[in-house]
RNA sequence: CGAGAUGUAGCGCAGUUGGUAGCGCGCCACGUUCGGGACGUGGAGGCCGCUGGUUCGAGUCCAGUCAUCUCGACCA
């Protein structure tokens, strides 16, 4: 069979690249770092929402919308937060636009120069905080717990569709509490969300962990995160929650009355995933004959392809498939039937295999004269003949079979990528040949963290929750370490 | 912002010492096909990124400019 993709192992990029635009999921678009999320790729992003949003609700949650506009001042409140976001904002500094005197299009109008510029939220904490100032007086009012979905832009200097782009849409959670602990709980409650939400949905595996000091959240006293492994042996961060401690609140003032009439600073976490999810998604589970995607998140589940010669074929396959068709959206599971006589079975076959639909029915005169129909499934590209009566009995075990197929292959493969190393040669070449995630000893210090991404390139993913502790030396440096940390080469 | 590369049909590309703008895919029509991206015949589609220069003549040479991609630094 022609191959309509670059394979995975000759370039990853490349074949990643290609998997985005001909699966239809999204495109480049004429804005510079920004890309076109088609209807297709943004259906499985909104069953990503829809999933989310119900376990956020579902611990307390509410939605809300805060300005895409920041005032620059509100930026400049907390320290590392500036720090940290500065160098990648957009910033509007004009409200209106004029014809060109010399008559060539239009131009900014000078006049109309904003006093105080805005910028294009990178993240909204500062905003957000700034209207939980109004919000919050006394315990009462907590906790605040409030998700928004919008969209953020951050400059950055490369992109790549879904996995690193301008403009990205995303969740962000920002939640105020009374005390250290409940605020801590919160942002361990949301990293464990992700990690589920990850693992039951995506059919992605991955490790939780604490991110090292310089791969903290701008801002943040104690960031988690959940690392995924693609299948290039690149790690990808896949969603983060931050414990803010209470520097926001101090950098915008918001103070409430304890129960013994005492003001306190309130205690915040913020958390997030956004349209990467989308990229983990594609780079986990994907191969060269295109998406795989798991069926609770395929906009499309079953797929049927009626195979005919004559109109009167598929008016009779047409009349069988309806009966099925209904039995199928009984049970809850999206179905399409493509009796377009505008493409051949064999052009929608590998059509409907790039787009990672999980389960393809063909039906043709022969299954008809027999009573039966062809069952394919996407994940091991293996094909069956089934009695067609009960088919809908069978359909859904199937789709709940190939998720968790999907997730134990990741899972394996994953595993098989973790490489426990003691010594540095033994790290660096091992990181080289065979890639991955290792857990390894590490000093505790920035310095030496820094010293092994110049080296390597590999950083600390995080250190990992379950990590257990274990007396043993830094591989760098020989000095004293009391756990593994797991490192690599991320995305 | 540093280093490299590329801009020619919807997409992917070729285009020789400067001399009528091409190929593959896709698209349209008709026919044969239809159980793994069918085939034949015919057809449509281009200000060769933009501006200027050299020349009788520029896709090709020169200068400038804009855009994109890859690699660095930055990052969900």
């Amino acid at each position: 069979m022609a191959k309509f993709l670059t394979s995975r192992s000759e370039d990853y990029s490349q074949w990643y690249n290609e998997l985005v635009l001909k699966a239809g999921l999204a495109e480049p678009s004429a804005v510079r770092g920004c890309m076109v999320i088609k209807p297709y790729g943004y259906a499985i992003w909104e069953k990503m929402q829809q999933q989310l949003d119900r376990m956020f609700k579902e611990t307390g949650h509410v939605n809300a919308y805060f300005p895409l506009l920041i005032p620059k001042s509100f930026f400049s409140k907390e320290a590392d937060h500036v720090e940290g976001f500065a160098k990648e904002c957009a910033v509007v500094t004009h409200y209106r636009l004029m014809n060109d005197p010399s008559g060539k299009g239009v131009v900014v109008d000078p006049e109309a120069k904003l006093e105080e510029e805005y910028i294009i939220r990178p993240t909204s904490e500062t905003i957000i905080w700034n209207t939980y100032k109004n919000w919050i007086q006394s315990y009462r009012d907590l906790p605040l717990l409030c998700n928004q979905w919008a969209n953020v832009m951050r400059w950055e200097m490369r992109t790549r569709m879904f996995l690193r782009t301008a403009e990205f849409l995303w969740q962000e959670g920002h939640t105020a509490h009374a005390t250290r602990e409940e605020a801590l709980e919160e942002a361990d409650r949301m990293v464990k969300i992700y990690a589920e939400f990850a693992e039951k949905w995506l059919g992605i595996p991955v490790i939780m962990g604490t991110k090292s000091a310089s791969e903290r959240f701008a801002g943040a006293l104690e960031t988690y995160a959940i690392e995924a492994l693609m299948q290039d042996g690149k790690a990808l961060q896949a969603g983060t929650s931050h414990f803010l401690g209470q520097n926001f609140a101090k950098a915008f003032d918001v103070m409430f009355a304890t129960q013994n009439g005492e003001r306190e600073y309130v205690w915040a976490t913020s958390w997030g995933v956004s349209t990467r999810l989308m990229g983990a998604l594609i780079m986990a589970h994907s191969d060269d004959n295109g998406l795989v995607l798991p069926p609770k998140l395929a906009p499309i589940q079953v797929v049927i392809v009626p195979i005919y010669k004559s109109d009167d074929a598929l008016a009779g396959i047409t009349a069988k498939v309806d009966e099925m068709v209904k039995k199928l959206q009984a049970k809850g599971i999206s179905v399409k039937y493509d009796d377009r006589d505008t493409q051949k079975p064999g052009w929608k076959f590998a059509d409907y295999e790039l787009k990672g639909v999980p389960v393809r029915l063909a039906i043709g005169e022969r299954d008809l004269a027999n009573g039966t129909v062809e069952v394919a499934r996407r994940d091991t590209l293996t094909k069956e003949t089934f009695p067609l009566e009960g088919i809908e009995e069978y359909i859904p075990v199937l789709l709940e079979n190939i998720q968790d197929t999907i997730y134990k292959r990741a899972l394996d493969f994953r595993n098989s990528m973790i490489t426990r190393v003691d010594t540095y040669e033994e790290f660096k070449q091992s990181l080289e040949t065979k890639g991955g995630l290792f857990l390894c000893h590490w000093d505790g210090t920035p310095e030496t963290e820094e010293r092994i991404k110049a080296e390597t390139k590999a950083t600390i993913r995080c250190i990992p929750f379950d990590s257990p502790e274990e007396e043993g030396r830094c591989m760098v440096t020989g000095k004293p370490s009391k756990r593994r940390v797991l490192i690599g080469k991320a995305y």
